[in-house]
DNA sequence: CCAGCAGCCTGTGCGC
DNA sequence: TGCGCACAGGCTGCTG
């Protein structure tokens, strides 16, 4: 499920192969994924892609952008026939050579041949086509936290924490309070700064703030540097999986030994989501 | 105001 | 073998 290092390895495929080129057409199979004024980006340029949070901004020449969240299943793919053999050989989960497929919604026509097009199994994902003074006021934008590795500081997370007794794996997964992470980057850096996911986020000492602050910047870092993680259905941009899932700690690893002291790591259900910790290291 | 949870979906993996 | 069903998950919107 893609996450920050997930949404961000889609980002940086996109800038690399999408900035220039002109849509010139779309079909929408699944209305429901597309909403906003998709007229608009016929004939513009993209400029730029950027991302906030777990979402995706398209920027285009001519003011609008294509905004996108990918959620569990989703995958913005970019395919153009010359590159098809190298995507192959980038060990791809799904075989852009059969592809679009029914499981794809939205495709975008460019220039050269290429195309642009959005595939979502489960279909939770969106796209939304809006003016781009107005996607910071959109509703999904609009709300997110400040962001690790760009702009959160020590001080705002010591902030955050103090503030609230949630358990603070759920505090983690706040999108309005920290932007971008989700369930595996939070299970993994709670491991890693050796703090029980139930804990109370006030009940951290400045330590233990500074240790898990730390994590969670490694954990993404990592995750970026290995493409993201491909557990579920994630790809990037060209349809090839990451490598995160090689470096779970504890994420679905219950009823393994836990890799720093051997204890089996449990599974509780938090919030909702599945959570995993080593009983032992994590106090 | 906040926590908790249903709903959105469908492929996967389990038990029988 | 094949069926049925619980489960997975981010986010929105509703309820208590």
């Amino acid at each position: 499920m893609p996450e920050l290092p997930e949404v961000e390895t889609i980002r940086i495929g996109l800038q690399k192969y999408l900035v220039g080129h002109i849509i010139k057409d779309i079909t929408i199979n699944l209305p429901k994924q597309l909403s906003g004024d998709t007229k608009a980006v016929i004939g513009a340029r993209v400029v730029v892609v950027k991302r906030f949070g777990k979402g995706l901004v398209i920027e285009l020449d001519n003011g609008y952008s294509i905004t996108a969240h990918v959620k569990m299943t989703g995958q913005l793919l970019y395919k153009e026939p010359y590159l098809s053999k190298q995507v192959i050989a980038g060990n791809a989960k799904v075989s852009m050579t059969s592809l679009p497929d029914k499981y794809t919604h939205v495709i975008f026509y460019l220039d050269k041949g290429a195309i642009l097009f959005y595939r979502d199994v489960r279909q939770f994902g969106w796209i939304k086509i809006v003016r781009s003074d107005l996607v910071a006021s959109q509703p999904y934008f609009k709300k997110l936290g400040p962001e690790p590795l760009r702009d959160l500081t020590f001080e705002q997370f010591q902030v955050i924490l103090q503030k609230r007794k949630t358990p603070i794996k759920q505090l983690l997964m706040d999108q309005s309070l920290i932007a971008g992470i989700g369930n595996i980057y939070a299970n993994d850096a709670l491991f890693v700064s050796r703090i029980h996911p139930q804990r109370p986020a006030n009940s951290l000492s400045e330590e233990e703030q500074k240790n898990l602050l730390h994590a969670i910047e490694q954990v993404l870092k990592k995750g970026i540097e290995v493409g993201g993680a491909s557990e579920w259905s994630y790809v990037d941009a060209l349809g090839k999986s990451g490598r995160y899932q090689n470096y779970f700690q504890v994420y679905r690893k219950h009823s393994q030994p836990c890799p720093r002291c051997g204890s089996e790591i449990q599974v509780i259900r938090l919030g909702g989501r599945g959570t995993f910790f080593c009983p032992k290291c994590q106090k």
